[in-house]
DNA sequence: TCGTCCATGTAACGCGTTACATGATTTG
DNA sequence: CAAATCATGTAACGCGTTACATGGACGA
């Protein structure tokens, strides 16, 4: 049982994408600042000691590129620990925890869970999103209601948003749902 | 025209809160421990510093209670100049970047605003805030239904939880807008 | 008086931010 | 050949995180 190391969850966006396909740094960073990828940082500062950090964990590794009239570039492939650590992170549980800190990396976790896991677990890990979901936007929605007279209008209106983000967040995990076992079944 | 001092996302939180209430750091904690205010740090290591560091730059002032048979605490009042650096904050536009960093910054705003610039202030910035919301809405589906084709399943389906909650959000909007109208109209 | 809150702080640490630096390689 | 772009880095800095420290007041 090898302890897990700490990784921040820049960390873990750049082990998914890597994963995904052997990356430079460079090509990470275009991604980040032309997909709207969760809104990670794009800038050299950030990705460059994330990778150098990763490395050093042994997680990935990387090889300077010997093509011939090609701008050197390091090439990122993952290594077998980093494919554990994937692995032992992606079907950690939701906590409520987890959702109130954002929907972040939660979707950051669903996004990857398909290539890596496998349909069944992007489908399992949905159920436990609105197993947590739901009693969650219950609560909110009760304590909206009861206290409604008392607050500022303001701050109705805030938590109000937020409570309907969540809503919109459930009702998307259904959608997802059928999605997913639409695929199962075959037609694509 | 004094320069803006920096002043990060907590501490305008800290500076609003305390605008509604003088506080000490304690009851600040609470609040942000218990009531999910926009999921702030509740940690003395992120509150204390954050004072001080108001307190520094001459925005807050904190003066020991002199209570009889209290525990000891620090209340904390807002000065002139940190209510001018608020009402300073308050109104700045909303770009998108504002909103593809995410909804927290702009409805702790909005939060704010009511109080202290007044309803119409709050009006205008729900007005600001829907004109960057639609087009950018609108760009976010028609990329999604043009190359939902091309993308993984769980790619997609992420990208469509995000959409689903600017969609969501952009409808709050018009709601938050009633509200406020209704109010104007005298009926509380 | 003994534990449990109340209340305020501090220290080490990691990471992201901004800004700067450096070259090589296409493109015009 | 000059300018833009590819590609990788580094340094200073601020702030939040976790964990630890301290001490007074209140209840049993």
């Amino acid at each position: 049982m090898h302890r897990q190391p700490d990784i921040s969850l820049l960390g873990y966006a750049l082990l998914g994408l890597i994963h995904q396909k052997t990356s430079s740094g460079y090509e990470l960073r275009k991604l980040f600042a032309e997909t709207a990828m969760g809104s990670f940082s794009d800038s050299p500062g950030a990705i460059y000691p994330a990778l150098g950090r990763l490395e050093r964990q042994g997680l990935i590794r990387g090889k300077v590129e010997p093509g011939a009239g090609m701008r050197r570039r390091k090439m990122f492939g993952l290594t077998a620990a980093g494919l554990s650590s994937l692995k032992q992170w992606l079907p950690t549980p939701i906590t409520r925890a987890d959702i109130m800190r954002g929907q972040q990396s939660i979707m950051l976790r669903f996004a990857f869970t398909e290539a890596v896991l496998g349909p069944r677990a992007s489908l399992q890990m949905l159920k436990e999103l609105q197993r947590e979901l739901r009693p969650y936007v219950a609560e909110l929605d009760d304590y909206l209601k009861s206290h409604a007279g008392q607050m500022p209008l303001s701050g109705m209106l805030a938590l109000d948003s937020g409570v309907r983000g969540y809503q919109a967040w459930l009702q998307w995990t259904g959608y997802a749902k059928t999605k997913f076992e639409q695929k199962k079944r075959g037609n694509r």
